[in-house]
DNA sequence: GTCTATAATCGGATAGAC
DNA sequence: GTCTATCCGATTATAGAC
């Protein structure tokens, strides 16, 4: 009987690293400022080895951003939590605050790709992102409609809830500065998001 | 009689085309994707020509975020146009709106140096922006205490505010995406603009 | 002040021994 | 599969003629 992923190979175990250390290179430095000897280095393997396990630096950002894109889509799936406008929007929010928390690398990056114009991920945004987004208008047309949202467009009410929960990742280190210089804490963030749900809710329930 | 500025010397219409160049070229690729070749040839001259006017590439860079600066700081100005919270505030959004759609170029550059950490502006934000947002957080509670805004702390709106505007030239690309493959026109940004306000105070007016 | 030519360096990618 | 040495194109910056 085959074992699955008893240990993992030495292709498994290199490749995980050199996109662990890509993903914080790049988001350091961004696509053009990072160099394939930092993100070699970043993983403990010779600049060789990591042209061995992706030929060019192109497709290991592609790889990258693979991964970034799971993170958002599944932080997505969460508006659809509930049918209640309140409920659904409420865990949509909370998700994206945790997503930019838990994973502020790949937030950064996203930002950054799409700031550039979204030379790698167009498709998604043609396809799967557009539909997401058509979907959801919907969802948010019908709730218009049944007097439980104020009347707004849902796409700038979407664009308020990606901006302004990207910005604790994308801003960490400004927020930091206005922290005293620390990053925000656990507590600090908790009240945040908190903040973040009240008055976007507040914005728009009605 | 001396004349101010009847006629631009040829070093002040170079300078001016270098960083409006410059502008556009660190916009689009970044700081490190962003070659002074480029920028020489977006300006109309030779890669030496910019090099006799600002030696360094890293030079170039500071003396456009300088100007990014400056921009910020005039919309920043217009939070203390009343001392009414919700006109205060619906100014001050609204400024940063008009920023964005206005200058789209100086908004990315702005937050592709806070994305990086903001090595160049660092000092700014120690000082300058400390300054701005102490003293503003000072009238915001001053609001809330008189029962003119509903709890929140201050820091948290003015993120939801920065992100949310600059999310507009941030994302330009996507959102140009989503609105069927071209930009928005006056009209729609007019809308987003009243929309966000209106949902903004919503969500903290008391 | 302008511009061609070039120096000096950096960084992505590869060759080839182990 | 690993790693040293190296190639080579791209890029910053400068030299020096005009």
């Amino acid at each position: 009987m085959l074992e699955r992923k008893p240990r993992p190979t030495i292709r498994e175990e290199n490749e995980k690293a050199l996109l662990e250390a890509a993903e914080r290179v790049f988001a350091k430095h961004g696509f053009a400022g990072a160099t394939t000897a930092a993100i070699a280095r970043n993983a403990g393997m010779p600049k060789a080895n990591l042209h061995y396990y992706f030929a060019t630096k192109e497709g290991l950002y592609r790889a990258v951003i693979e991964r970034v894109l799971n993170a958002w889509l599944n932080a997505a799936s969460s508006f659809d939590a509930s049918e209640d406008a309140c409920e659904a929007l409420s865990a949509y929010i909370c998700a994206k605050m945790d997503l930019a928390r838990a994973m502020p690398l790949a937030s950064r990056i996203w930002s950054a790709e799409i700031m550039r114009g979204a030379p790698i991920i167009q498709d998604f945004l043609d396809t799967t992102l557009s539909q997401w987004v058509a979907k959801r208008e919907a969802a948010v047309r019908r709730w218009i409609a049944a007097g439980k949202l104020k009347p707004i467009e849902p796409k700038v009410l979407f664009y308020m809830i990606w901006a302004t929960t990207q910005q604790y990742a994308n801003a960490a280190h400004e927020i930091a500065t206005l922290n005293g210089g620390e990053p925000l804490d656990d507590a600090a963030f908790e009240r945040a998001k908190r903040q973040v749900v009240a008055t976007i809710l507040g914005g728009v329930a009605a």
